[in-house]
DNA sequence: ATATTTGTTAACCATTTGGTTAAACTATTT
DNA sequence: AAATAGTTTAACCAAATGGTTAACAAATAT
């Protein structure tokens, strides 16, 4: 086997890594695992993240770096709330397709740790609420839509849209679907959701 | 140290993994830290369920059966769709405040192992959505409610309910609020998640 | 060309971890 | 009270695990 600088390693190290923490979490996953599935020495992970620790570090803030600029998408935008809700939406379930086990992972491991997130916060394009609850209190005002405060429509929102990926497992199984019907269902959410909440918050 | 046959030996050590795998999940759990969090030999644990494995699944089972008995609350129970919402969403809310880990501890290990559920089906109590569909149907053909699918519906149900526990950590970052701000956001929503639903889907 | 820095590996190491064992202790049966 | 069955513990064990080391190869600098 010949050696060559190769300049990508340590992005290799950085996919594998994020497929298996992704799939298996902090506590599942193995050093080992991520070395095969890199197809590299176990040794190499230390050379170039130091530790387990860090290098799930750089995946996480990687993968939340993701969804950050997903959530901006309905704070900060200057389009009507009815709009954002409907970009958002679609926009939403369509990100997460490409990305299944995004959601999951941030909940999951901001669950084991939840100081986590204040390594995130330092971050520029940490998602910010300020324009948003803005902007619902002032359509509230001019009567555009029903009475309702910013933080319980953002939940609403983020619930309706994220839910159903966190928990499939579980809500596949209640409602006794195939995984394509499942598939199918969450489809029909990119309309579905937006229409939902719109018709709950229009005058 | 005096011995005495402990009839609930076998139930305090429940009681510990309950505690340790709630927080940490199966990967992250010890048994040493089971067997310390009980006050007992770690030897008792297997002498009592033989491996972490099967210990787990006790702890599993326990849990998803406290789960269970909720979820038929909306599916089976004779009152309208409308009141079911209602009831559901306070009942619920309450519910979880008490065991505040357990949507996520189900939610996670369903993640990790979804085959897992199959093990649950077979219990007899195991929801049916049914006499839930078929409410929705009729429902929705004797025009007292707009017209939508019994699995959306059921979908936005759980997720607004569930959800903000499940995605503390992520969602109280992002409004920005204290715990106690947090949870007096959550009270709120044992109304505020019944209006919503409901003002979406009546006519 | 040669020295030096950077990248890579196999072998190794200490600790942790789930699990076992054998003996002791307690309760129950005879 | 002796035998038996059930409960508990300390000590032990093998495998797994995150991490290190020393030697070697490739690329770069001198």
């Amino acid at each position: 086997m010949k050696k060559k600088k190769d300049e990508n390693t340590e992005v290799q190290i950085l996919e594998a890594a994020k497929r298996i923490f992704q799939t298996k979490g902090m506590d599942g996953a193995r050093m080992q695992e991520i070395a095969n599935e890199a197809g590299i020495n176990k040794a190499m992970l230390h050379y170039y993240y130091r530790s387990k620790q860090l290098l799930f570090e750089a995946v996480f803030k990687n993968a939340f770096s993701l969804l950050a600029p997903q959530l901006n998408t309905i704070l900060n935008d200057d389009s009507s709330i009815e709009e954002k809700i409907r970009k958002f939406s679609s926009n939403y379930i369509s990100f997460i397709e490409k990305h299944p086990y995004l959601p999951n992972f941030i909940i999951q491991e901001l669950n084991r740790n939840p100081g986590f997130i204040f390594k995130m916060e330092e971050n520029k394009s940490f998602p910010n609420l300020e324009k948003f609850k803005k902007q619902v209190d002032d359509e509230v005002d001019k009567g555009f839509i029903k009475k309702i405060s910013a933080p319980q429509l953002f939940i609403n929102i983020m619930s309706l849209n994220v839910f159903p990926f966190v928990a499939k497992p579980l809500l596949q199984n209640l409602i006794k679907v195939s995984d394509e019907e499942y598939q199918k269902i969450v489809e029909e959410r990119k309309t579905e959701v937006a229409n939902f909440i719109i018709n709950s918050i229009k005058i």
